[in-house]
DNA sequence: ATATAGCGCTAGTAAGTCTG
DNA sequence: CAGACTTACTAGCGCTATAT
């Protein structure tokens, strides 16, 4: 751990707290609901995820039996409003039907492997890819991982810690070799991050005047 | 004549992952 | 690596209808 860096991350979290207060993330009522959403919300707003997170719980399928044995085209039909909706309908499918085989259909259980052990499960499932297993072990499981994503990657990249074109595992290293591993900090970092690059941050035209890192910010 | 609200259209943008 | 997946929302624009 860089000690420098550690406090230059600190104080960019501290910004960014003081100007948002807590952002109370992931919003989902329980684990299960949170894993859906993660799925769904792959290269979609959060906007259009509410709908079909309603869509599901209107027809009663927001639970491990329901998805599994949901018919697969009204499944299509409930996130159509997710895009890539029969991918999606196929994500939702195996990771319920996984879960439903090895786990007797618990989460509980599935968290209760340790936390690389889980990453690499999550990964090996269609339809989760570095940052959803990641979102999913942080947010769900509840265990201290770094998620990054591309906000991360332009907020920090003007910042002028990471190129246009970081890696994912750089960026995720960058975070983790350099901040304490504490669950309640991953968490509400991400989401301070999240908030900054949706609200001020913006690939085109961003708000500096209004943004909480715009003291320290290169651009 | 000018202002403006309402509508339809277009282009740009948006919390990734899989396959070959 | 690039290509595929392939929807919804909205800002921005021109147009028209109605109000000043």
């Amino acid at each position: 751990m860089d000690i420098g860096l550690n406090r230059a991350l600190m104080d960019i979290y501290g910004s960014m707290y003081e100007k948002e207060g807590s952002r109370h993330w992931w919003p989902a009522e329980n684990d299960f609901e949170m894993i859906v959403g993660a799925i769904l919300t792959q290269f979609v707003s959060w906007k259009n995820v509410t709908t079909a997170i309603e869509n599901l719980k209107r027809e009663n399928l927001l639970s491990i039996e329901g998805i599994c044995s949901a018919n697969i085209e009204i499944l299509e039909e409930l996130i159509r409003c997710t895009r890539f909706y029969k991918q999606k309908a196929k994500k939702l499918k195996v990771f319920c039907l996984h879960v439903e085989s090895r786990y007797r259909g618990s989460l509980d259980k599935m968290f209760e492997n340790d936390l690389y052990d889980l990453r690499r499960e999550l990964l090996s499932l269609y339809g989760i890819g570095k940052e959803t297993a990641d979102c999913i072990i942080l947010y769900a499981a509840r265990k201290p991982i770094f998620v990054v994503d591309a906000y991360t990657r332009r907020v920090f990249g003007r910042l002028g810690y990471f190129k246009e074109d970081e890696s994912y595992d750089n960026m995720q290293r960058f975070f983790m070799d350099n901040l304490e591993h504490d669950t309640e900090l991953f968490n509400e970092y991400h989401a301070q991050i999240d908030g900054v690059g949706s609200k001020y941050c913006l690939g085109k035209s961003p708000l500096c005047p209004e943004c909480p890192l715009s003291k320290i910010c290169k651009i």
